[in-house]
DNA sequence: CTTAAATAGGACCAATATAGTTCTGTTTAA
DNA sequence: TTAAACAGAACTATATTGGTCCTATTTAAG
């Protein structure tokens, strides 16, 4: 339904919240509170993310998440990829080879692709930093050019 | 997860094949056929291209589809329009209102609003008559810059 | 050294969404 | 009048997802 699933969603929210307090270390049950999510599901996110190296761990007593680097440095795109079951594709076939039998003469797949190539710079140009503070109406621009890097782009 | 429904990508896949052969009518047995896919389904998808008027038919014997309107003018957005039950948008949130209590103070959600507009821009501007011969590598570069209207771009 | 607070992993169930099918009705060419 | 074709809607089965729970492990603090 091109929608990202509720833990991806989940997980944009839950890593915002710690990236707005860098330093801190964050257990489920603070994140629960704060965000008003169910700790069992922000819990099984977290875990998640932290197999994907995007938030780092420490467990025991005291123990809790934190960003494992600078807002700055993760992208939509990365949470989506550790959220996310399937590989990165807005189509089955454009995602995975092999799905279909007239894989071989089929025009579209690759077309599909490049429209998920196009899809996913913008995703990965988007990082937590850019999610923290309300985006300016004008980054929506930037965005765009930026997923396109080989080019030089003026304004009007 | 990120993914266009299969009917969806179905829908691409006949539009593509009846935007090659503008003039003729299609029936759905003609299109099962040629496509290898079943009838039944099919016929679902191009009711719902129908209802939303990217095709038109001819009822009764010898009757068919027919693209509504010249392959350059229907895009990939509409098809996703027609066939997803969902309106358009990354997460629930970001594509309907009301949808969550801490919508007022929530600061992802304008911020997945505008990453919605970015994207939905990339898919507006993907036609048909794109679909049917493969895109050239540049023109990656091109959807990209057209997403984006009151700007120039040049090549570096 | 014991306890309690935390994360890790995995299994499981319930709810939802999707895919695909089928049936009934309507239109129209031959 | 019949057969080919679309229209709409309901239904079922499957797959996915969301959410919960259980057990194990780690570690700070008393």
């Amino acid at each position: 339904m091109l929608r990202v699933s509720k833990l991806t969603d989940y997980g944009t929210l839950v890593l915002t919240h710690m990236a707005g307090f860098p330093e801190r270390l964050f257990s489920v049950a603070d994140l629960a509170q704060v965000l008003h999510l169910n700790a069992p599901t922000i819990s099984k996110v977290l875990k998640a993310l932290g197999r994907h190296e995007l938030v780092t761990s420490v467990r025991g007593a005291r123990g809790g998440y934190a960003l494992a680097r600078p807002a700055g440095e993760i992208s939509v795109a990365q949470i989506i990829d550790a959220l996310e079951d399937q590989p990165f594709g807005l189509t089955e076939c454009s995602a995975t080879a092999g799905t279909c039998d007239i894989e071989g003469d089929c025009r579209i797949r690759a077309n599909w692709q490049r429209i998920n190539t196009v899809v996913r710079r913008v995703l990965d140009d988007v990082s937590l930093a850019d999610m923290v503070q309300p985006m300016p109406l004008a980054s929506e621009a930037t965005m765009v050019r930026r997923a396109l890097p080989n080019r030089k782009c003026s304004p009007q």
